[in-house]
RNA sequence: CGGAGUGUAGCGCAGCCUGGUAGCGCACCUGCUUCGGGAGCAGGGGGUCGCAGGUUCGAAUCCUGCCACUCCGACCA
């Protein structure tokens, strides 16, 4: 992409109203532009890496074995009184009414819709377990939206639903999620750590928060230091392994973890002063088993093998990518932007052309831009004609792994300067050597 | 929903108290000089001053109402 081309509307001062880092760089970066509050639109760079993460979080639901889907956004209520959510749920759900004066709902979940989906069609036990997902935009009209699109009233969701004949079979089910998540996570660039949630009126110990650490997060994480070496399940990890998945997600529940809010001090306290790690952190996910909340009322009933209609066990598993994408930013910067970890980077090089216009600094662009583009690198060309000072700062700013500078000064020794963002390190190549050093 | 604020050019702000031709910096356009870490000079374009009433010869400025947005708290992927 040659940025002359591309929309990317970097501002040069920070908007007062962005109180946190991600929002400041997301904004300053032209990733996003607020819309109304708590509702934005996401600008050409701000949508590349919202569709890397997307293509993350699907792939590792579609390798646990989820099916993917598209439910609505708008919904009937008429659904929702069924569970009984309609009047439970408060003004944090949009209400609207259709031209025929039908209760409708912009959805801020989807238990409901996906409950009459599967009662629908799935009459037997023998179809299950299944596990379906969708990612959506969802809406809760906060009372304060804030931080951006970390907490904003419009935000996508990744929601997955899982159906089980008994509590045994949804404990697996809800096992596959987890290492699914743990693995999402990880390629994402991120640490994550599962730590105990608050189940709510349902009880039980199914649901943890992942967890992933930031400076700047908003909630205080206590832990046992040895989760951040724990290794993270590997790609041909056996999802149909009852028990060697039941024993990982033993490991990885061992230690202590919890958020302030379930924080036991004297439980940390037992965790020897040099493995203790007190620290702050984001929720990027949230996963939940719930049994038969929805089932019973809404009447999602299969035969089981004895021939006895059952509720079917659920458990529903959220990933936020429009959140995500702020929590990557809030982990991942430093003084002169976002540092992209890279597999969500929106491009994965930035090439530089220093001297626009000098017939050498053109032609070397233009070969490497093509040569780029050949071993299928996404590289955003900076062909414009600003100095190569804003260069610097709009390529920093915006992150991009890796940074190709080309100008007079290196070309007249037939180099040019390749970058790494990450850490600084910089290294004079002929065109050939970054090539490859940077495409492999 | 309680408390506190702010609305003036794309962004950041001044002007308002004390009414009198709407300003500054950045960004944008033109030209010249520059050209490896957000250039300099000169010229230029862009505003129903959030909206609606009211007071006044005259309102960005004073009064009333409304709307939007932000911050703190409670709530939350």
């Amino acid at each position: 992409m040659r940025l002359s081309r591309f929309f990317l509307p970097i501002l040069r001062d920070t908007p007062k109203d962005a109180e946190i880092v991600s929002h400041r760089l997301m904004l300053r970066a032209g990733m996003i532009r607020q819309e109304a509050a708590g509702i934005y639109a996401f600008l050409p760079l701000g949508m590349r890496v919202l569709q890397k993460v997307c293509k993350i979080v699907r792939e590792e639901q579609d390798r646990s074995g989820a099916v993917e889907m598209l439910m609505p956004t708008i919904q009937s209520a008429d659904l929702w009184r069924e569970s009984g959510r309609y009047e439970d749920y408060g003004k944090e759900m949009l209400r609207i009414q259709d031209r025929h004066e039908r209760d409708m709902l912009y959805g801020p979940t989807n238990e409901e819709m996906i409950t009459e989906i599967f009662r629908a069609s799935v009459k037997s036990y023998k179809q299950l377990p299944l596990n379906l997902y969708h990612i959506q935009w969802k809406f809760r009209d906060e009372v304060r939206p804030r931080f951006g699109v970390y907490r904003s009233r419009e935000f996508l969701m990744k929601d997955a639903y899982s159906f089980d004949i008994d509590a045994a079979g949804a404990k697996h089910s809800y096992n596959k999620m987890f290492v699914a998540y743990l693995r999402t996570f990880a390629r994402l660039g991120l640490r994550s750590i599962p730590m105990q949630a608050d189940t709510g009126p349902i009880g039980g110990d199914l649901s943890h928060e992942f967890i992933i650490l930031a400076s700047t997060g908003e909630s205080e994480v206590f832990c046992h230091k040895d989760y951040l070496e724990f290794p993270v399940p590997e790609a041909d990890v056996n999802f149909d392994d009852v028990g060697g998945l039941e024993k990982l997600i033993e490991k990885w529940t061992s230690l202590y973890a919890a958020t302030s809010e379930k924080h036991d001090a004297p439980a940390f306290d037992k965790i020897p002063e040099a493995r203790r790690l007190s620290a702050r952190g984001i929720e990027v996910g949230h996963i939940f088993y719930f049994g038969t909340k929805y089932s019973e009322p809404m009447k999602a009933t299969v035969t089981g093998p004895d021939g006895t209609m059952k509720p079917v066990h659920m458990g529903s598993y959220g990933i936020g990518p429009t959140r995500l994408v702020a929590a990557i930013v809030e982990a991942c910067h430093d003084d002169n932007g976002i540092v992209w970890p890279e597999a969500v980077a929106p491009f994965h090089v930035g090439l530089l052309n220093l001297k626009q216009g000098d017939s050498g600094t053109d032609a070397a662009c233009e070969q490497l831009y093509r040569d780029f583009a050949a071993k299928g690198i996404d590289v955003l060309y900076d062909d414009t004609d600003d100095r190569a000072g804003a260069k610097f700062a709009t390529v920093d700013l915006i992150g991009l792994p890796w940074q190709v500078l080309v100008g007079p000064k290196g070309l007249a020794e037939g180099k040019v300067e390749v970058k790494r963002r990450s850490t600084g390190e910089r290294e004079m190549l002929t065109p050939a050597d970054a090539l490859k050093k940077i495409a492999g």
